[in-house]
DNA sequence: TGTACATCAGTGAACGCGCGTTCACTGATGTAC
DNA sequence: TGTACATCAGTGAACGCGCGTTCACTGATGTAC
């Protein structure tokens, strides 16, 4: 399970740069997350070793475990916004909008599929108010788009959550069961991700 | 973690009536899945408790943990199938048939959550050929309601496998977001299923 | 320029734990005669 | 009707394992004088 052959020992850091060892260790621990499947079989030796260090060194950065996958999921979180704020920039009126923006989110999860499984399929991590915030902005950003849809006259109703949610399972179910069962014999993937989103619009607009 | 008051202990089971245990150590495992969260929080050793039992014994009737599961999972799948042909003989025409079956499978998703969370998010569970089919009735039916649909001029599209995905995206979706997300304020819950329901049916009619 | 010393990035060994599983066994139950 | 015996549903104790975490420590690095 673990690596047959260690890492070598990496060499010490100079003083005021053991931070340096943090970054590494946030590395190391998304890395294992992608090769191994889920978080409960990454394990701080495991990380540890990867980095080419003891395991109570990690306890320097993080105070635990949970703490230490949380810091991994921050990274992904603003990834996704980013990408998501990127997508939207190409958009060409308010309906396009919400459509990049939901075939970047789908993008996203099967890039990063393991991180996705933490961020949004996980029974949720412990979180503070500050990661509230940048852990919701994409969703944040979904709601004001809707808004701007529904202003324009593009997007039927009047509740913006309501329809950012419904999209948004539109997303993550397909995002979800495409990552979890890829043994199924699913049809082509463009044409799956081009249908959910022609399907999850058309059902939006007036007729 | 464990029951502090140890269940007493269960009188043995006469001669040839063996397989009684079988029944109750299925019934403990999934009445545990739901209490903790997920099948890794459940061990052997306090599914034997819960029974009354020694933990070898569960070793009579199951060759391993996984296989444990399995079987409770095989119920699940059967019940979730049971429920959906008991929705779609309510149905007065085709396209009512589907959101029937879409709403029943909401509905099965968030009675069951941990069951769920085994049938529908987690990396797949072995199985053998005998599974496959019961486990994916409900969803082989949904896709005949969708051919009844697309005959009847009702869909649009020519590939029902394909809309049935988009449908069971949009319902696994909002399932599995409600149940990992717990603390997110949702929209209620009705208007959400009715509305989850009413666009995915509405992106797929003719204009 | 040299040296004593505080700091800090780690190390090494061990802790207690709960786990899935195995193995040799026991003793009540039913059956053959 | 009585008894020896095979069967079978379990038991009790132990296995080896990997885990997260703690604790006392070390030794290179930089600093004050």
């Amino acid at each position: 399970m673990t690596a047959a052959v260690p890492s070598p020992r990496r060499s010490r850091a100079r003083r005021g740069e053991g931070d340096l060892l943090r970054d590494e260790i946030l590395l190391a621990a998304e890395r294992l997350l992608i090769e191994r499947g889920g978080e409960d079989a990454v394990s701080i030796r495991a990380i540890a070793d990867a980095v080419g260090v003891t395991p109570p060194s990690i306890y320097m950065h993080f105070a635990d475990k949970e703490e230490l996958f949380v810091a991994v999921c921050d990274g992904r979180f603003q990834e996704l916004d980013r990408l998501s704020q990127e997508a939207a920039a190409a958009a060409t009126d308010p309906i396009d909008e919400i459509r990049r923006r939901g075939e970047a989110y789908i993008r996203f999860g099967l890039d990063n599929p393991e991180q996705y499984r933490i961020l949004f399929m996980d029974p949720e991590l412990t979180d503070t108010g500050q990661e509230q915030v940048q852990k919701w902005a994409c969703l944040q950003h979904m709601v004001e788009a809707v808004e701007r849809a529904m202003a324009d006259g593009g997007l039927v109703g009047d509740d913006p959550f309501l329809l950012t949610v419904g999209l948004w399972a539109a997303v993550h179910g397909l995002v979800s069961l495409l990552i979890t069962k890829p043994e199924v014999p699913w049809p082509p993937l463009d044409r799956l991700i081009d249908h959910v989103m022609d399907t999850a619009i058309a059902g939006l607009v007036p007729r």
